[in-house]
DNA sequence: AGCACGCCGACT
DNA sequence: GTCGGCGTGCTC
């Protein structure tokens, strides 16, 4: 076929003087005039995902060069600016990359480049052609972190840990248990993607390690991508993943990716990942984005938990942006949990019982080493005398526990001593002047904090109302129920005739740096025989003594207007009581059971209920029933549309004004969507904003954001409009996980 | 979103 | 007389 001039093959020839045009995603939002791809002009042509460094305005900023649009945009030649200079020497972003941040930033209602930028690291932004060329120059092999040399020795010191290191892929699944090697089975059967629904110490991570290990295994290029939700649990399931791989793919082969590293460490682990170096990528949501040239594994731990979901920015959903990259890029997706999501329940709905089945769910009900799942006991607190916070039998549970030399674990899911200041007198309450929240007294300090805004006082001496000098705590914080219950205790003697020591741990005392890990290990060398704290102790730490977990208060999550609030409560007790009796051996050795104490008013709620017969697969069933019934998620697709405004009128006529821009702009599959009348945010004002939100539904999650892609202009020109002078910003949430 | 430009109030 | 408040407007 003969080429014409005008034909897209045609290139032509090299004159120095005709330059190529190149398409630039830069960081700038969707709303702004230059939202979109920008072009530059540039001397030799660039492969799409190479990055470069172009002018804007007075500034010079990172980019990268993105695939041609279909439509070329009609630009003077004359308006078009050079690429300043080219990032040389890094191999360019996969086109397996740039689908992914494509597809989240249609997704998520966000610019190509805003979702480029913040998935490279930030160090990258700053940093000149040259630097990068240095940084890139020497593969320097390093001696292995002190941590990971310990971690290493470690788990080679026991003898199944040492076979397998060794070994060869045959004896692979030597340690694992039935119930492992059935799973690892349909693994291989299978392309997934899995829901793996394990109880807590059911050998999960075993599971992962075995399939990571294969794949890596059979193909030198393969990588892995392990997430967890939160970056308290990255060192530990870190070290487990090096001990396992660094004596099998060398010491650089597990790099870790989460918001506490400095700038130089993300920037190597980044790299270490995109140049295929890193074999093992593991880290919080973020590391959803990271270049990945070999993934072929992708590992979603504790997949239900909310933190995978950005609650700033772009709000996208690391689980759900792990699937879509799973099923684009050939790699098995493999999501775990104990009390999965309701969304992931539903979609591992076998086909044959009526269900979706877009996910294989694999069960492992057993504890591993003859651990058995507590047993469950309801306190009817309804029965107990008003304002009792530990009822009479829970305190003689714990007493007992200490009096053998068990270790227990108290839940309450709110710091501080106590959550608001109250004076009988006047009923001047501790309220935060900038936000629609009470100040938490805490004591240790002598403070009333506000949680939302961070704003902090000294404790008054009295009423700052009317002068009362008793102003009196109300409600009860962990910070208190420390207090009360070493009080409580302070007559118990352990078998070795010390007192009882009870500890506490939430956020107030993990503030400095290493805090956490500090008190963890004074769990675990038995300092302490009562823990207090607040969820952050309920996830994922491996406590070999406990033997019994209390929810003191939990009842506050049911009255929530949220409609996940109760599976949320579930997810958190369930979670909860797998702290205790982990040590299957330990706990056959004290003679005891575990049990998870739950006190409540309601005891016979369908949550409680499940939690006492550990049957979460009912539980789920029924909450889906009711979600199905109700039309809501996941048999329903929803958005929301935030205003912050300096009064709740303002944001809520911004959302009106929408609404009615939606009506009358004549946008596409209108008919499909259903907007709810805007209503203040249950956090109504927070530092002195108020906010407002306004729900979008609709049965086709398509029409939903078409819909919501053409009203992004409407929202943007309103917000210029006098009418809405006092609006602060205003944001798109596709799939809220907190209404 | 940055960042400039620009036009009004209280400081040395 | 300047420093600095943040309101508009532009950026390939």
């Amino acid at each position: 076929m003969p080429l014409s001039p005008d034909s897209p093959l045609f290139s032509p020839p090299p004159e120095g003087s005709t330059p190529c045009l190149v398409q630039v995603a830069v960081h700038t939002p969707v709303h702004s005039g230059v939202g979109g791809l920008l072009s530059y002009t540039c001397a030799t042509p660039l492969l799409p995902g190479t990055l470069v460094r172009v002018p804007l305005g007075t500034r010079e900023l990172l980019g990268v060069v993105w695939e041609q649009a279909e439509q070329a945009e009609a630009l003077a030649p004359e308006q078009l600016k050079p690429v300043r200079s080219v990032l040389q020497g890094l191999p360019p972003l996969s086109a397996s990359w740039r689908r992914l941040v494509g597809f989240a930033a249609q997704y998520y209602q966000r610019s190509l480049g805003e979702i480029a930028l913040t998935a490279l690291p930030p160090a990258l932004k700053d940093m000149t052609a040259e630097q990068l060329a240095k940084r890139l120059a020497p593969p320097k092999p390093k001696k292995l972190s002190k941590k990971a040399q310990a971690a290493l020795a470690a788990e080679q010191a026991t003898p199944t840990a040492h076979a397998e290191a060794s070994g060869a892929v045959t004896t692979e699944c030597i340690a694992l248990s039935a119930e492992q090697q059935s799973v690892c089975v349909q693994m291989d059967q299978h392309p997934g993607p899995f829901l793996l629904y394990g109880a807590t110490g059911s050998g999960k991570t075993e599971v992962y390690l075995q399939r990571v290990q294969q794949a890596l295994e059979a193909d030198p290029q393969a990588q892995a991508l392990v997430m967890v939700p939160e970056i308290n649990l990255t060192p530990q399931l870190l070290s487990r993943f090096t001990a396992r791989f660094a004596p099998l793919f060398g010491p650089q082969a597990v790099v870790s990716m989460h918001s506490g590293m400095t700038n130089p460490q993300r920037l190597k682990n980044w790299l270490a990942g995109h140049s295929g170096q890193a074999r093992v990528l593991l880290g919080t949501r973020m590391a959803v984005f990271a270049s990945l040239p070999g993934l072929k594994v992708i590992v979603v731990d504790e997949e239900h938990d909310p933190s995978y979901k950005q609650q700033e920015g772009a709000r996208y959903s690391a689980r759900d942006l792990a699937l879509w990259r799973g099923r684009a890029e050939g790699a098995q997706v493999i999501l775990g949990s104990a009390t999965p999501s309701l969304e992931s329940w539903h979609a591992s709905e076998p086909e044959s019982s009526g269900g979706p089945g877009r996910y294989l769910r694999l069960h492992m009900p057993s504890r591993i080493g003859a651990a058995e799942l507590p047993r469950v006991r309801l306190v009817d607190m309804r029965q107990q005398p008003k304002r009792t916070v530990f009822s009479p039998p829970l305190l003689a549970a714990i007493t007992e526990r200490v009096q053998r030399g068990e270790q227990a674990l108290v839940l309450l899911n709110r710091r501080g001593f106590a959550p608001v200041l109250f004076c009988a007198d006047c009923n001047w309450k501790s309220d935060c002047p900038h936000c629609s929240a009470h100040q938490v007294f805490h004591k240790g300090d002598r403070t009333l904090r506000c949680h939302h805004c961070g704003f902090t006082q000294r404790v008054p001496h009295a009423c700052p109302e009317c002068g009362n000098p008793d102003i009196l705590p109300l409600g009860k914080g962990t910070e208190q129920l420390e207090e009360e219950l070493a009080r409580l205790l302070r007559n118990v003697q352990r078998p070795d005739g010390e007192p009882a020591r009870v500890g506490r741990i939430d956020a107030d005392t993990t503030r400095l740096k290493g805090a956490l890990e500090q008190q963890l290990e004074q769990v675990h060398s038995g300092e302490i025989d009562v823990l207090v704290g607040t969820q952050m102790v309920a996830k994922g730490h491996d406590f070999r003594r406990i033997t019994l977990v209390a929810a003191v208060q939990p009842d506050g999550a049911l009255f929530s207007s949220d409609f996940r609030a109760p599976e949320r409560l579930f997810c958190l007790l369930m979670q909860a009581a797998g702290r205790a009796g982990r040590d299957g051996s330990y706990v056959a050795a004290q003679g005891s059971r575990p049990e998870m104490w739950v006190q409540t008013h309601e005891p016979e709620h369908a949550v409680f209920q499940a939690l006492r017969s550990h049957d979460y697969p009912r539980f789920a069933g029924q909450q889906l029933r009711e979600r199905q019934d109700a039309g809501m998620p996941p048999f329903a697709f929803q958005a929301l549309v935030r205003a912050d405004a300096k009064t709740q009128e303002t944001a809520q006529a911004f959302l009106r004004a929408a609404s009615e821009a939606a009506q009358q702009g004549q946008l596409p599959h209108l008919d499909a969507v259903f907007l709810f009348p805007p209503i203040p945010m249950a956090m109504q004002r927070v530092a002195d904003v108020e906010r407002a939100q306004m729900l979008i539904e609709a049965t086709d999650r398509r029409a939903l954001l078409r819909f919501l892609h053409a009203w992004q202009p409407w929202l943007h020109w309103l917000r210029s409009q006098p009418a809405h002078k006092g609006l602060v910003r205003w944001l798109v949430d596709v799939d809220p996980q907190s209404l």
